[in-house]
DNA sequence: AATAATAATGAGAACCATTATCAAAAGGAG
DNA sequence: CTCCTTTTGATAATGGTTCTCATTATTATT
């Protein structure tokens, strides 16, 4: 996710390329979690003093139009937004109905990649439905909420 | 998704099972969809003629943490219930970018439940996480949509 | 049955993430 | 520089959801 790809990408689409822009970007890749529109406008803001709310949320929604983010809804009212990295980078979730933790991860079982796999192509023909993307979150307690729950 | 379970339930917990939210347990057991809390509200008033949306939100509330309803986000900025009908009746959703349109399959793959299962027991091991619930979830185009767009 | 205690309800206000509006600023083409 | 388009920030508006509070319904107690 370094530069001259997305340059190019937003290019071709004929978007401009603004200070605002290109911060946010650097904004998710170098903080690789699930930040909401507020994390980014306020990290953003310490390296573009004047940039706006509205800004930020225009920005992502692009982004992730461009396929350049994903947009996640986790059910806490607000989206949530993570570079993405391509099919390497591509991950799953663990969230923490207690504190909202989210715990990203990657390494799948062997079975795991090639099932999903398996069961778009099934899905795709069975309902001619376009797949382009999967989200599976595994929903429960993390460590600290067990004890504390208990 | 008869009777007597869910009222034995409610008096357990010692919550009083009212004219409002058995109407409302009736809608969700008869329209098996996703519902917003909108859609509830409009198809109870038909029984309840003088219900309160605030109580429709409460109500759902209620049975989402009794563990009756599941409560979805699709990312359309309102959340969805769906009748919980317990490990039978678990299913999982394909996701119109288009139009909205939502598909429940629970035919799934002979692998499809095994796996999941397998997967929840090897994430709670390495992150020490209590897992009661997943979610999966395909996007993409459905049939209509695709020649539509293009 | 009457009374007291508690839970549930409806109307509407409040909340808050997100979107829309619009005038001003910035960028690009020539 | 000039014209034209895109982007931006401030702020208002939107819309789903939650909160407040006075009223009503249900249950427990006498
Ligand atoms: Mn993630
Ligand atoms: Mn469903
Ligand atoms: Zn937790
Ligand atoms: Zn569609």
């Amino acid at each position: 996710m370094h530069g001259p790809r997305w340059r190019n990408n937003f290019e071709e689409r004929g978007y401009r390329i603004t200070a605002s822009r290109s911060a946010i970007l650097d904004v998710l890749s170098k903080k690789r979690c699930h930040l909401t529109a507020e994390d980014v406008f306020f990290e953003v803001r310490k390296i573009q003093k004047g940039i706006g709310i509205a800004t930020v949320y225009r920005t992502l929604d692009l982004l992730v139009q461009m396929g350049l983010v994903c947009k996640f809804d986790f059910g806490d009212g607000r989206a949530r937004y993570e570079l993405a990295s391509g099919e390497k980078g591509h991950h799953h979730h663990l969230i923490c109905r207690n504190c909202g933790r989210i715990i990203n991860y990657d390494d799948f079982l062997t079975e795991e990649t090639g099932l999903v796999k398996k069961i778009e192509k099934e899905l795709s023909q069975k309902h001619s439905f376009e797949i382009d993307a999967h989200q599976l979150d595994f929903y429960g307690l993390c460590k600290d909420c067990q004890k504390e729950v208990k």
